[in-house]
DNA sequence: GTTAGCACTCTAATAACACGAGTGCTAACA
DNA sequence: TGTTAGCACTCGTGTTATTAGAGTGCTAAC
């Protein structure tokens, strides 16, 4: 049996009546409502059709039809229409602008932002950072035995961190040592100057005993570099859907947007391209009920972060992918 | 009338019962259990006078009673019994050795760990930071136009801001205005600072030649300083709370969690002393069948910070504020 | 001042029931 | 051959009635 367009038709105009209410599309309701100009009766068949098929499914004998994770992934890979208005699209274009300005503001403000957009639990991803290469370093003393490196990045991103130092090194040394690490860095990776700091740790050359416990440094750059932040904003809006209703789902939910790991792996997937996964496409058990829609955004020179949203799976993918794709290119704008 | 030693008792007994069971509390049941010795009809008569007194409550006429705000806000003051084991005591100190250990971690994982500890949801507000003092300034270049402006306070608490700056001022120019800004800045708090820099912009001597925008970068720093920062760990803990079980309280709880401002001005009522705020004494709406307990820690000298739980009024005050205590003073130690 | 006894109140749980939305199937129709 | 009207059937939802049980307040006796 094959999926024809009235088949198609018929899918969609349930998925999008279910996106909406939330309830179980009858055919009755169907033929009156989708202007498909059939009756119920051969809904019905078709209904039948495109359950056997799995890409409906009954919730009891004598309910509505409801669509199936394999329905919304033909949906949003086949027959997603335009989402957005005009002036939507305009919106989104200029939504940043006045909201956020920078790279912190972005990490601080920007998934509430977005959230509030949206009406949907907002996440951001921050660019990985392992790649970024290294256009200027610095040592700056910080009280007894401890000195700040700052590491400037091509994209302009900005890491320090704390280190501590042997001896009394006064601010012009430090500073010295600030700009020959400086020559010796500039153009590499992170992730190379954290190998080459291991490599000054074991063999103990002139840097290596003005640094103790260089390799101590390479670690504390290995947390900072490798972990990329991801921030998470409205929290709450997953709330308003009925799905979430029952405390025990909502709890789940909640405690796995607190596991920053678990939504770094689930974002890292989609920073390529606009990604849309649904339902057990997230790999993520307490999110096997929603779907996720994520955009890329760059930084600089390639380097390139997410945004997404995650709702039930019932979100309105057309208006949701279309928006996301648009903020993510507003931000990259933002950013460079 | 007046509160007497056997009404205290049967308070106390009653307050305990509906911490752990949040069931209203029959005079049957706490004959039986209390080990008062006196029959259920005394206690109830007991308990008419407390209900009048406005320490009781009642859902309805066939229920027991439940302790008001005024009834948990007496418990705090004047009955509250020692809450920790000796061993939970032990655990308490030494609890943040290998979790945290800096400021960055208390700020990255504090509320978090709390959290796990505590089973409640966990706040952390980091020190008032427009009273630290400069101890050290530095301007590090940061690509064209821009430079890093790390400000080291006397806790070794480090802020920096990216600045604009004018023309194009090579590296060793940069460093000999930011030896310059140090000698003029050290030992003032960074209010003064940002006021001393504001003047700058007003006067426009030789530094203000040189920083394009100076008032500019003091309005950054005052929202930066200002601003101080709190945490929230383990929000979907108080999940767990049948009186959470409605997801429009759920909801509202959330949302309030995400509100910033509103937990730095809950948190900053109580960064002087350990502090119990209970219901309505939070000021906040969605915090109303709530009770907040703080402890404030310290890092260098004399800069506060609090760290705290958010739970249901049904709170274990007795165990929860001296671990909180416990908590703050490990945290003060690890901090200096 | 304390306690036993008792009538009364009110919630929560259970069961019975009617309603209605929706289905699948059959037979007639174009 | 595909479409549609009609109809019997299913099953969840909401309503109502009923009951059991926990707890109270009051009175009278101790």
């Amino acid at each position: 049996m094959d999926v024809d367009a009235r088949k198609l038709r018929i899918l969609q105009a349930i998925i999008e009546d279910y996106i909406l209410s939330n309830t179980p599309v009858g055919s009755r309701t169907l033929s009156k409502t989708s202007g498909l100009g059939v009756s119920s009766a051969t809904i019905r068949n078709e209904m039948a059709d495109l359950t056997e098929m799995g890409y409906l499914m009954q919730p009891h004998v004598s309910a509505g039809r409801v669509p199936s994770e394999k329905a919304y992934r033909l949906y949003v890979t086949r027959l997603m229409p335009e989402g957005l208005t005009d002036a939507e699209r305009e919106r989104a274009r200029t939504f940043f602008t006045s909201r956020v300005h920078d790279m912190e503001g972005l990490l601080a403000q920007g998934a509430e932002v977005i959230s509030e957009l949206t009406h949907y639990t907002a996440l951001v991803l921050t660019p990985r950072q392992s790649d970024l290469k290294v256009s200027r370093v610095q040592l700056v003393p910080v009280g007894e035995g401890r000195a700040l490196l700052v590491i400037v990045t091509d994209s302009g991103i900005i890491r320090d961190t704390v280190l501590k130092v042997s001896g009394r090194l006064d601010d012009t040394s430090l500073y010295t040592i600030g700009r020959m690490l400086s020559e010796r860095l500039q153009g590499l990776t992170l992730r190379q100057v954290r190998e080459l700091l291991y490599g000054y740790a074991a063999h103990s050359d002139a840097d290596a005993r003005v640094l103790s416990g260089i390799a101590d440094l390479a670690g504390q750059m290995e947390k900072q570099t490798e972990s990329d932040r991801v921030t998470v904003g409205g929290a709450h809006c997953i709330l308003y859907y009925p799905e979430y209703a029952e405390v025990s789902r909502a709890r789940a939910f909640m405690a796995t947007l607190e596991d920053r790991d678990c939504l770094i792996s689930l974002m890292r997937q989609c920073e390529r391209q606009p990604s849309v996964l649904i339902g057990a496409e997230t790999g993520i058990p307490a999110f096997s009920d929603c779907s996720v829609i994520t955009a890329p955004y760059r930084v600089g020179h390639g380097h390139t972060g997410a945004i997404g949203i995650i709702g039930p799976t019932r979100i309105p993918y057309a208006h949701m992918t279309e928006l996301m794709t648009l903020l993510g290119e507003a931000l990259s704008e933002m950013l460079s």
